[in-house]
DNA sequence: CAATATACCATACAAATGTATGGTAGTCAA
DNA sequence: TTGACTACCATACATTTGTATGGTATATTG
C-alpha cells in the first residue's frame, strides 16, 4: 500500500474516528470544519486517499466512502531468513477491537513450546510491536532467523526467554525482540 | 430490548446488511427501493426502530444513524439458580468478526478444569447455543445449577463430559447443553 | 365502540452534500 | 526550467436526502 503524506494520513485518521465514533462517515464539509481547510481541499485528499487506496468511493453519495479496512494482518510461519512482515505471509485478517492497529499484528503459532500457559498450536496471537517488555511478559522474539513465542525474563540482571514446557529449556541466546502477545485466540 | 415486528425487522436487517456492504448506512429512499415502500412508510420505520431502542438517530443528517450494536455479550460467573442469560451477568461485550450473532454470546471462564486444553481461568469462550455436539467438542453445559466447560463424549452409546485436567473425574450425570465452544480469547 | 399502534401512500420543501471549475503556491525530480 | 504532485482557496450548481404534513386502512385492545 502506498504511503500517505502527513496531512492524508490526518484526514484519513479522522475519517475512521469519525465511523468509529458516530457509526458513519463525516462529509466533505465535516472534514474540512476540522481541519479549517476548504471543501475544494478535501475534495482533493479525497481523491488522492482513493488514488493510494485507501479509499472506496461511490460518487454522488453522501458520505459515500469506506476505508479500505485490512483489519489485523495474521503472519503464518516465517520461513528462515525471509523478512518477518513480508506481505507473502499473509495468511489473513482478524477482527480487532484496538482502537490503534497500527503497531499491531497477529501470528499463528506454530509448535507446543507453550502448551504450559495454554497457546496451543495454531492458535493466533494478536501482538503489539515493542522493542521492551516485562518480566513474565508472553513475547514474540526473533532467534537465529526465527520467530517464537517465548515468555520474556528479566532474573538477576540476565535476561532471556523461557518456554512453557517442560521439555525445553530457558534459551540464554541472543534474540530480537518484536513484539508483546496482548491477547491470543483459538478457533474450534 | 423491546421486540420488533416482522417488518420492523427486516428493515433492521437490511440496515446492517447495508452497512456491512458498503460501509455506511443505506438513505431512507434506498432502504424504500428495497422493499418498493414509500418514503413515508420508512420514515414511520425508521422513528419507530429509534423509539424501541435500535437505532441511534441524528436529525438533519444524510444517513444519519447508526444501529445501536452490542457486539456479542459476555457473560461472567453465573449464580446457582438463576438464569444464565439474565442481563446482569453481562460484564462487557466483545467485538465479533461472524456474520450472525444471533445465538452466539461469550463466556467468562472460572477455573481450571480444562487447562490440558489450553483454556485458563478468565479466557473469554466465544459460544454457539446449540443442543447437540459432535464427540471431543468443547462444550458449556448446565450441571446442577451450574454453568461449566467441558469436552463432550460420545462413547459406546454414552454421553458424558470430560474434564482437560486430571484432577478431574468425567462426569456421567445429567447435563443440559447450552451451546459449543467456537473460539477462545485471552488478553494479555 | 373508541383509542392506539402499525403499516402504508403522495407531495412539497429546505437543508445537506457531492461535483465542477478555475484559480494560487510550494516542492521535487528530470 | 518545465512538469508532476501536493496543498490550498472560492464559488456556483445540481442532486441527494431528511423533514413535514396530511392522508387511508387494518388489527388489537380496553
Amino acid at each position: 500500500m502506498e504511503e500517505l503524506t502527513k496531512k492524508q494520513d490526518a484526514v484519513y485518521q479522522f475519517i475512521l474516528q469519525s465511523i468509529k465514533k458516530n457509526g458513519f462517515p463525516p462529509t466533505l464539509r465535516e472534514i474540512g470544519n476540522k481541519f479549517s481547510l476548504s471543501l475544494g481541499t478535501i475534495q482533493d485528499h479525497i481523491s488522492l486517499l482513493k488514488a493510494k487506496g485507501y479509499l472506496k468511493v461511490k460518487p454522488n453519495t453522501a458520505r459515500g466512502y469506506e476505508p479500505v479496512s485490512h483489519g489485523i494482518p495474521v503472519y503464518g510461519k516465517v520461513a528462515a531468513g525471509k523478512p518477518i512482515f513480508a506481505i507473502e505471509n499473509i495468511e489473513g485478517y482478524v477482527q480487532d477491537s484496538y482502537k490503534k492497529t497500527e503497531g499491531v499484528f497477529a501470528l499463528k503459532v506454530t509448535g507446543d513450546s507453550m502448551i504450559d500457559a495454554g497457546i496451543l498450536d495454531r492458535d493466533v496471537l494478536i501482538v503489539h510491536k515493542q522493542e521492551t517488555a516485562e518480566d513474565k511478559d508472553i513475547v514474540i522474539a526473533l532467534l537465529d532467523d526465527e520467530v517464537t513465542v517465548k515468555r520474556f525474563r528479566r532474573k538477576r540482571g540476565k535476561i532471556f526467554l523461557e518456554a512453557a514446557n517442560e521439555k525445553y529449556e530457558p534459551i540464554e541466546k541472543e534474540f530480537t525482540l518484536i513484539g508483546k502477545v496482548i491477547e491470543s485466540r483459538r478457533k474450534y
